[in-house]
DNA sequence: TACCGATTTTGATATTTGTCAAAAATATCT
DNA sequence: AGATATTTTTGACAAATATCAAAATCGGTA
């Protein structure tokens, strides 16, 4: 899905507020398992996936932790960096040859200043987040691990193939060994 | 803190605008253990809570989950029935005396549509909300109980004398006896 | 103040998941 | 295709926390 036509989805684009994007954001191709933002960096950028599948991670007692995937159509931010103006704690990484377009934070708040109504797209999309973010935390809470991984194939089928078992056990709160030992009981 | 003195702390609030805003919101007395918002419900309403103290719970294998605990100055509402347009899957309910300020939902929508300055209010508070809930996430995931106990205590200290063992314990996603256990071994 | 119900603490035991180590399977590169 | 690195699986055991039951404590009220 191409940014426009998400946007689209959501506001009506003028052409003057196509413009400006075009002036703000620009398209970035990045290989897979290139990294795109690097950990204790300012993430100064919020990007869009037009194309392809990207990671974020961070490392705890030295092991990687996927902290959340993003693909086609969707966004892409050390979120907590990009709001609260403060360094990375993860690093985004591509895991396939991916297309993004990269929205820097200044240029997001010029536009929010030039086209107040796109402050809704922000609004909308940070309530999107959050709702996601609210599921996948009574999930870790009341869920055991096979349930979460239940849930996983459930709701992002795709990635059982696109992703490690390594990353996708991190992701859902539980080793590699026992979720290969789900895999391996249930039949 | 005061609902307009908050707003103020972010927007200017222009006398057209706290018209607006008096016309849409309400304010409401509630006792101790009185329900706010009942499950199952529609959660048409964001409340600011000027004084007092809210929980939002729900029911997990026929135990009481504590799922957020708000207090003064700060917001409260189902926050998934609210911007999804679902059913409460929580009810509400004052754990003190409380007074908080309602906005409902069809307001706040005409509020964004006539003072597009106040979308920016509302992305900023789902901002700071999705921080705080990403916290709560990475505590879970990595942090054992004595740790994300411990952490409560540094960050929600008033809370200790205001919620009970059982609350604080399914809030932090342990069972009392083990809550109760990490506060006799610590001295 | 003494009682009643609710909350908290303590004890014994069970369950889930993690840790460490090694083997097996799979992917990558020349 | 073969060699090597990486990922996944399996096994034995340990640790953290849950469960169930009962005792102790607390708080409000007659």
């Amino acid at each position: 899905m191409s940014f426009f036509s998400y946007l689209s989805s959501l506001i009506h684009v003028s052409d003057s507020l196509k413009a400006e994007l075009l002036s703000i954001t620009e398209e970035l191709n990045v290989g897979r398992n290139e990294p795109i933002v690097e950990i204790n960096n300012r993430c100064n950028d919020l990007f869009f996936i037009e194309k392809g599948l990207v990671r974020g991670f961070y490392y705890e007692g030295g092991k990687e932790i996927t902290n959340w995937f993003a693909q086609e159509g969707e966004f892409a931010t050390c979120f907590y960096s990009f709001i609260a103006i403060k360094p990375a704690f993860e690093t985004i990484e591509a895991l396939e040859d991916s297309i993004l377009i990269r929205i820097p934070h200044a240029g997001l708040e010029k536009l929010y200043l030039k086209f107040p109504e796109t402050e809704r797209v922000g609004r909308i999309i940070t309530e999107a987040y959050y709702i996601k973010l609210e599921e996948r935390l009574l999930s870790l809470q009341f869920k055991n691990a096979k349930e979460r991984y239940q849930n996983f194939v459930l709701s992002k089928p795709s990635l059982l193939q696109r992703a490690s078992l390594g990353q996708i056990a991190s992701y859902l709160g539980i080793t590699q060994e026992t979720l290969s030992r789900i895999r391996a009981g249930s039949h």
